[in-house]
DNA sequence: CATGCGCTCGACAACGATGTCAAGATGTAA
DNA sequence: TTACATCTTGACATCGTTGTCGAGCGCATG
């Protein structure tokens, strides 16, 4: 219980102070830090005092520079915003499988913004981050060629890499966005409104040929009105489905292609007080779905899984397993709550049954 | 376009392959690189060329090693859980201050595990982070003091030090829960219940506190059985507050004192058919709160201010102010959405208006 | 012409740690 | 006793970079 507050920042103890102290040379200290054996008993026990007397604690950049594979025991994860749940279930996946082995998750935010991407990957490598996990958002990742030739380990997760020949783990968004629009059109539904985010990520465009041609595969041709891009915050999609039901012949049922955007359409059927009337099917799950009023029917993709197998792929290679680039496909699972069977006109035009929304 | 795929990862490029083709030393190429200035043009010029040729990227973790300062430009984030919501709002503000520095965030989820703290701080400070914002899990942090003293800034986001003496960034969690309180009882409730996280949280002994002086303020002493705490996953909530409202004498309110426990209250009081009449006023706001039938009514955080407060203290010491450990309250915010006014006895007991659920 | 200044530039050491290697101590077998 | 293997140990170089410092040059000044 010193009463000074030890004005002067203490330097932070080095293994030669540790040495020093135990009366050995900083080799034999870096021996026993690191449990290399060889020792003898009497200085293992001297070190060891020395380091709990001290509170030494390694420098590990000043090790990972030193030591032959030059790991540095991170991995770098580029996310869309680290504060979407999407984004943080994937970080979290990720950062279970590192945490086992002693690995950290250096993650940032993209923003969709490519300039950002780059700044990111730029920060990533020069602090040397073992692999790279990257949701991309540029049209091009050829600058990440000279890592890839590296040997540094690169995955991509939920789109697909674009001048770059990397591992992917992907989700099928076309065969998901086909369903939903199936399970829509099943349930009597020919009007079908189709809101999106921003055509420049490439699952969004995706997911729009999935519900083009899921459409057409029922002979309907979507009216121009009934399709909306490049919605991005819930507000943009709120509005643009004010807009759509606002129309003339608006539609019946709206194929959201992105959980923002559901969230908005909802916001939007609620103002109109038409959520009982509107079906709705999202993609992409999220926390309360199932306790809207009603239930919102979503394509559902598992980012849990998604990150356990990137970081599964990363991992594998970074143990010095080799194979050519793949794309693994996780599946996406139709989750039937409520909103999107709601019925359509050519269900039920004349006499609906009993039960209301 | 080469055709072999360089089987043989080629070494990263360093300072000196740099050197060594522009015809200059080590330390003129560092001065390139850094923009040092005093280099003569056509050097500066021959050195730009090496750089771009060879794709040299410097090692930032060698460097930080030797510049004076040793700072890593890295600031590292104990949270409870980098995929919860609070978590992650916090996470993506300090991610915000700090990329205008050009500092990363390393985050980890600590998840409510004492050990599990200890070894986050153990493997961010041996990566020499400049910083440490943490959301403590254990009981005492004394072993933080350390770092404290070697002159690391250290900042408590939502619960205090213990055995330390740093910078926090805290809510007034004994106030909320009194309002909470205060608005229930207003609105005619006697009988209400509390359902609580893990005692062995702060935050959570500091608003069960407020919860019951609140209630005594009124002259109102809660019924043990109308006390519950330890819950801290959704399902454990829910089975709490199902046993709550199937007890006899069911409290007319439920007050949740934190954000899993209140939705775990949500779905009781769905399954029950009960969430038009028992009120709810939980701590901690969640997205979609405001959708949900009732909307829920709570005692907002605002961790996206908390996280800023916090990344400018630490920033603030990493620029050489100095001033004693202070304790920083953000404010707590009542947000009125339906479920907290549901009336209660004492205020409506003979006749309920005619809107029923 | 000698002097001094300012500008470039590179040799060298150092950051904190570990890989290499050989020296010395000890034990074992012939 | 000698020869040889084994175990400990530390001196030294090194990872990739930057801080220090002084050498060399050209130029203006007196």
């Amino acid at each position: 219980m010193t009463q000074e507050p030890a004005r002067v920042p203490a330097r932070r103890p080095t293994l030669r102070d540790v040495a020093l102290l135990a009366g050995v040379s900083t080799k034999t200290a870096s021996r026993v830090v690191n449990g290399e054996g060889g020792v003898a008993a009497a200085k293992v026990a001297a070190v060891q005092q020395a380091v709990a007397k001290l509170d030494y604690r390694p420098n590990f950049t000043a090790s990972s520079l030193r030591r032959l594979n030059g790991r540095t025991a991170a991995i770098a994860a580029l996310l869309e915003d680290v504060a979407n749940p999407f984004s943080s279930a994937l970080h979290r996946a990720l950062e279970d499988v590192a945490r086992d082995r002693g690995v950290m998750i250096l993650a940032g935010s993209v923003d969709e913004d490519p300039e950002r991407e780059r700044a990111l990957v730029h920060a990533f490598t020069t602090r040397q981050a073992d692999a790279l996990v990257v949701v991309p958002a540029s049209e091009s990742q050829r600058y990440l060629a000279g890592e890839v030739n590296a040997g540094t380990p690169v995955v991509f997760v939920d789109r697909p890499p674009v001048g770059v020949d990397v591992d992917a783990v992907l989700v099928d968004n076309h065969a998901g966005a086909a369903e939903a629009v199936h399970h829509l059109v099943a349930h009597g539904h020919r009007r079908v409104a189709y809101l999106g985010d921003l055509l420049s990520i490439a699952t969004a465009r995706q997911r729009f040929q999935g519900f083009k041609e899921a459409l057409s595969d029922h002979g309907i041709r979507p009216s121009p009105e009934h399709i909306v891009h490049d919605l991005h915050t819930e507000g943009d999609a709120e509005r643009a489905a004010l807009r759509l039901l606002a129309g003339e012949a608006p539609p019946t049922a709206l194929f959201t292609a992105q959980n923002l955007v559901t969230i908005g359409a909802v916001r939007a059927l609620r103002e109109l007080g038409r959520h009982h009337e509107v079906a709705l099917v999202g993609f992409d799950d999220f926390p309360l779905a199932d306790l809207l009023q009603p239930p919102v029917t979503v394509v559902a993709q598992d980012p849990s899984a998604m990150g356990r197998l990137a970081a599964g792929l990363v991992f594998r290679r970074l143990d010095g397993e080799h194979w050519t680039p793949t794309v693994h496909f996780v599946p996406t699972r139709l989750v039937v709550r409520g909103s999107g069977e709601i019925p359509g006109p050519a269900l039920s035009p004349p006499a609906r049954p009993g039960r209301s929304g």
